[in-house]
RNA sequence: GGGGUGUUAGCUCAGUUGGUUAGAGCGCCGGCCUGUCACGUCGGAGGUCGCGAGUUCAAGUCUCGUACAUCCCGCCA
């Protein structure tokens, strides 16, 4: 087959030799009149009896491709008109001009078309189940179980290799400052602690089990006790915990660690290589980046990981009615503990009163007994089951703080703070999905200051807010055992778009303390001894101060292709009952395989 | 573990107060067609209405159970 001898593309690395000379992507104007040989899949034929166009689609685009009974060669109109949608096929043509008024302006390759005058089918396809193409609603269900195919779609195929360039671009941007990228073990040691670990039986050792790693979080850290002092690793993570829109059980992160460093060194390099490799993917960090503290942003916002491009701040209006004659909120504004706290979304109070009545059912969710409201109408009138006990000054003030305007909504929630911040906090984002609030760009910022434990009423224990390793800020470890809800940490959240893209921590590295952390957490010396003792005894040999960050890449990367599941940015995800369905995993196995590993079913 | 939504043709969906032979678009198969690009046009095939019970003279439609998918709460140090 004639191929034209040294074409630009030898020069160029991106051509490694294959069947093609040329890609379905990249053929313009400027290569009228070359001989090439393309290869892809038939994504879409128009047969008109005597002329027949065929769209090849490879990875990087659509080219048309034009049968000819006077230009194919021997068969090759015959197999034109016998080829299906999704066959792979070989053309050999000439690059040709389209007339003006057949240029497809909506290709890229829409100026020309390949005259083709051999063809060869490489493959041919069944039918397949689902149009290959974008912007067809094919249930997910369908699409995972040929997953495949779905993967050949345009969007899909943008969505795994700009995963693949952010990862590249992370990777890049930490070797270029030093870091060296270690693989830590899938195989480990089972520390239930936080997730549920998923647990693999040993043969060699029956009755032992290894479990798959939550994160490299020891592993790393003893890395900085090795030396190795700027580590990084893009980490396979395993949870066995009941899956979400953002959440597989096995998921990547991006995993970071860092010795002889202080929190703002940690924060500082973090900013510098995630701003970097953003914009190796187009995307503008501006550096340093807000930080907000915990406190201020469940205050604010009603959640330590607020998406910022809007308003609809919390407001808290206990003093307004502290001597209310609505029993509900002066109650609360005379007990200890207790707020109430307000929201104003703008533009619902034009709801009709139904629809706002069905907030009461979404506030529900996040642990609200009822919904408080108040509508303010378009033309100037008040409708609220509540507002009949306010008073004049009352609802002045309120008017005054939440700069009510007409077509607001005032919601309302008594509560402890907690739970009032998370009521409400979960109504902002319900309120600005349902609005529509726009939120352009992306945004990006630190929470920081978080406590190191917090109360776990089910278990009845204290519990670590990000993880036990986490060091205590110096001031208040004396407070430790006497007030322990009050110590702070060293800690940081990197919140992106409204969702924890990445988190990160100084560590303790010091064994009495991490020692005495432990115990507050409910550990007995034996059992922090068997479980972490390879930890701290590490720690007393010369463990360096040491921090660092791990970034949930496939958040990241979900928000940068814009999409509301990580699964779209995966490619073979799991469903939410955590099957694949396409190879039916999770499976039996044999009865010899589990006595192999002495295991048996109950 | 709990709550919401959904399951009808290969795909996406419609299907009225329960009532004769369950429809549409796309796709698929066949005919015609030399400038289409969501080609056009004529014809055709294709359904155990997720599954299992129940109510009824009669169930895609009502009831109960169940499976699967999806979203959320719990959970995710």
């Amino acid at each position: 087959m004639a191929q034209t001898a040294a074409q630009p593309a030898d020069q160029n690395p991106m051509h490694i030799h294959s069947l093609h000379t040329r890609t379905c992507g990249e053929l313009r104007r400027d290569n009228i009149g070359e001989t090439v040989t393309l290869t892809g899949w038939v994504w879409r034929r128009r047969d008109h009896g005597g002329l027949i166009f065929c769209d090849l689609r490879d990875r990087e685009g659509l080219t048309q491709c034009t049968f000819d009974p006077e230009h194919a060669a021997g068969d090759a109109f015959h197999t034109a008109e016998t080829m299906r949608s999704e066959w792979p096929i070989l053309v050999h043509g000439t690059v040709i001009a389209r007339d003006p008024e057949t240029v497809n302006a909506k290709l890229a390759t829409g100026e020309i078309e390949v005259l083709v005058d051999h063809i060869q089918v490489l493959n041919r396809s069944q039918t397949p189940p689902f149009q290959i193409e974008d912007g067809i609603e094919t249930a997910e269900d369908t699409r995972l179980r040929y997953r495949y195919l779905d993967i050949r779609r345009p969007e899909m195929m943008a969505n795994l290799r700009l995963r693949s360039d952010f990862t590249f671009a992370m990777r890049r941007a930490l070797h270029d400052r030093a870091f060296t990228e270690v693989e830590t073990p899938m195989l480990f040691k089972s520390t239930p602690e936080g997730a549920r670990d998923f647990i693999v039986p040993s043969r060699l050792q029956p009755g032992s089990f290894y479990a798959l790693p939550q994160s490299p979080q020891l592993l790393k850290q003893l890395l900085m006790v090795g030396g190795v002092e700027r580590y990084y690793q893009v980490a396979k993570c395993f949870r066995d915990e009941d899956l979400r829109a953002d959440r597989q059980p096995e998921f990547t992160q991006v995993d970071v660690e860092m010795s002889f460093v202080d929190q703002d060194d940690v924060m500082g390099a973090l900013e510098d290589v995630l701003s970097d490799a953003f914009a190796q993917v187009g995307v503008d960090m501006p550096t340093p980046l807000r930080r907000i503290s915990y406190w201020d942003a469940m205050d604010t916002y009603g959640t330590d990981k607020p998406d910022t491009r809007y308003g609809m701040h919390l407001h808290d209006v206990t003093q307004i009615f502290s001597g209310s004659k609505f029993k509900l909120f002066a109650n609360a504004a005379a007990t200890d503990g207790q707020y109430v706290k307000a929201l104003n979304a703008k533009g619902a109070g034009t709801w009709p009163r139904a629809k706002i009545d069905k907030l009461a059912d979404v506030a529900a969710q996040f642990g609200a007994k009822g919904l408080a409201w108040i509508a303010f109408r378009a033309d100037g009138s008040v409708n609220s089951p509540i507002v009949k006990f306010f008073s004049d000054d009352e609802m002045a003030a309120l008017k005054a703080e939440m700069q009510v305007e007409d077509g607001d909504l005032v919601m309302f929630a008594a509560a402890d703070r907690k739970l009032a911040d998370e009521i409400l906090g979960g109504m902002r984002c319900h309120m600005a999905d349902a609005l529509e609030v726009p939120r352009e760009g992306h945004d990006f910022l630190w929470v920081v200051n978080f406590p190191l434990f917090h109360w776990d009423d089910e278990r009845k224990a204290y519990a670590s807010e990000h993880q036990p390793f986490t060091q205590p800020v110096e001031e208040d470890i004396d407070r430790l055992e006497s007030d322990p809800l009050s110590v702070g940490s060293y800690t940081y959240d990197f919140v992106m778009d409204g969702f924890e893209a990445g988190g990160g921590g100084m560590r303790i590295h010091n064994a009495d303390l991490q020692m005495r952390v432990l115990k507050l957490l409910g550990f007995t010396e034996e059992r922090a001894e068997e479980q972490f003792g390879f930890l701290m005894e590490a720690l007393k040999f010369g463990a360096p101060p040491m921090g660092g960050f791990a970034l949930g890449l496939d958040r990241v990367c979900m928000l940068l292709a814009g999409k509301d599941s990580i699964r779209d940015v995966m490619a073979f995800p799991k469903t939410s009952s955590g099957s694949d369905l396409m190879s039916s995993a999770p499976s039996e196995v044999s009865l010899a395989q589990l006595k192999e590993v002495s295991l048996r079913l109950m």
